[in-house]
DNA sequence: TTGACATATCGATAGATGACGATATATTTG
DNA sequence: CAAATATATCGTCATCTATCGATATGTCAA
């Protein structure tokens, strides 16, 4: 044989099809804002106006942003009257948000 | 007080500035050639030019795949001749990429 | 020293992304 | 119904990013 026998590892590698999404999903993740946004749902919910507000941005681009988390399966949301609610649904995003806390703190740098 | 009391949580949130880091590391990250040079690299040390044959790219790109990676601290490098090895130094990498794994499969989807 | 090999860097270009103002939709209140 | 509020969408523009061919640097082998 010619290709790729270089090493003998047992697990298998992510085929490059599930990684072009992972990929798409981490990008979506990769904003400040929205690593905030994410943050702030792990620990309950909120309106599109109140992440807005903390994320010191206005309302619409707040719902741009959970739009697009929405959209790749991280967040769900609820309407509620003229209010609209998001919350996590990725159960990974507790774990991936851990480790951005630990290493780039919550204040702890 | 006017702003923001909305919610009593205990833990605090990552400030702003950290978040912009996280982002610009999860950005690198965010790429399917670089994600499977990482799952290699969590498994063993690999040259450019084997990298580069596993994502079927030309090792020139792969170098630069690496370069990016090295620079936000996700890896580093040991010349060794007229090759040179690369290997993870960000600890939290391997959860990550378990994370992904577990999302999008070893293919297991 | 010359040539082959491994890696890195440069410059250009096409395409993606983020931020914005304007506008649209839906809901409550008067 | 009209006005106010909350959220979502549209079109534009500046900026960033990925990729590529060409070229440079460093190393080994003949």
């Amino acid at each position: 044989m010619k290709t790729t026998a270089k090493r003998t590892t047992t697990s298998k590698l992510t085929a490059l099809e599930g990684l072009e999404e992972a990929a798409e999903c981490l990008r979506i993740l990769a904003h400040a804002h929205r690593l905030r946004i994410v943050q702030m749902l792990l620990r309950d919910r909120y309106t599109v106006g109140e992440l807005a507000e903390a994320c010191e941005i206005p309302s619409h681009m707040a719902s741009e942003h959970l739009r697009l988390m929405q959209r790749c399966g991280l967040l769900r949301s609820e309407k509620e009257g003229r209010k609209v609610y998001y919350q996590v649904t990725e159960p990974h995003l507790a774990n991936i948000m851990a480790c951005v806390e630990a290493r780039f703190g919550q204040g702890s740098r």
